[in-house]
DNA sequence: GTGTAAGCGAGAAGGATTCGCATTCGCAAC
DNA sequence: GTTGCGAATGCGAATCCTTCTCGCTTACAC
């Protein structure tokens, strides 16, 4: 397993809810889960877990650099494998369809922006919310 | 005051409350404030009012386009007077300072990434997180 | 002025997330 | 393969932010 490699290099003990937890990341059709997500998951399993392991276990995840944690519109937080490179995100506020793009020259703009404005850029957050094609009133 | 015509126009009764909040808003050197700000303002100018009240009032002053709702990381929603033309944000994750801006080149960009996906874009969120001049570390 | 629906205040309720603590587990050294 | 210890877990309680409920009050048309 490869799962057990990335946590001991994240400097994490490869322990039965972590693994559990990145395995789930792994074999979900939808990259974006939430905590509530993995908690129905774990427990449909047959899995013994509690929420708050899933919190924690998140959150060492993040810090460790392996999940990323996006705060869409409407209550609860979606973390998704960092694998991939950074891209922003197209959120349906009907379905909550996710849809993922990568725009270079928004990129330069912002990191523009930043600068011309003083600040040290960190992070940052492009949500386009918008309905979807399948959630569109009448087809065009 | 255009503050009570502010809420007639907007279809709103003009109560003790929403006078009161938007004066707030009007009045204070942050355009951007969040529940709990509103409240204890209040709370210190003597007002007896209820946190509720103040949730119900910004939902509705949200609803009728007088403020916008924006959902920072860490926590809390802040709201801010529509009056001014849509802009995005700058947040120094150290000090909380928000700065404003605007890039059409975005905008433009936005609308099209939105269309190549057959969204319909209802709206959008870009924050930019980062290091204000006054909390980075080391100048450069 | 008065009636009435809309609005208010206070506290309870709700959802998401975190905390506290006793128990269990991973893993390195025997 | 055991053992020991600190780290991790599970559970329920606690917290934070926000919304709901409901009896009382107020704005505003008449």
């Amino acid at each position: 397993m490869a799962v057990q490699t990335d946590l001991k290099r994240a400097g994490l003990k490869a322990t039965l809810p972590r693994l559990r937890i990145l395995e789930i990341f792994e074999g979900s059709p939808d990259r974006h889960v939430s905590a509530e997500d993995l908690y129905r998951a774990l427990l449909a399993a047959g899995e013994s877990i509690g929420i708050a392991t899933i919190y924690r276990v998140l959150t060492q995840f993040e810090q460790a650099g392996l999940v990323i944690r996006h705060n869409f519109d409407g209550g609860s937080a979606v973390f998704e494998l960092a694998a991939s490179e950074h891209h922003d995100h197209l959120v349906c506020v009907r379905c909550g369809r996710v849809t993922e793009f990568v725009d270079e020259t928004i990129e330069e703009r912002q990191r523009m922006i930043a600068a011309q404005n003083g600040f040290t850029m960190t992070d940052h957050s492009l949500i386009i919310y918008g309905l979807c094609s399948d959630c569109r009133p009448e087809a065009d």
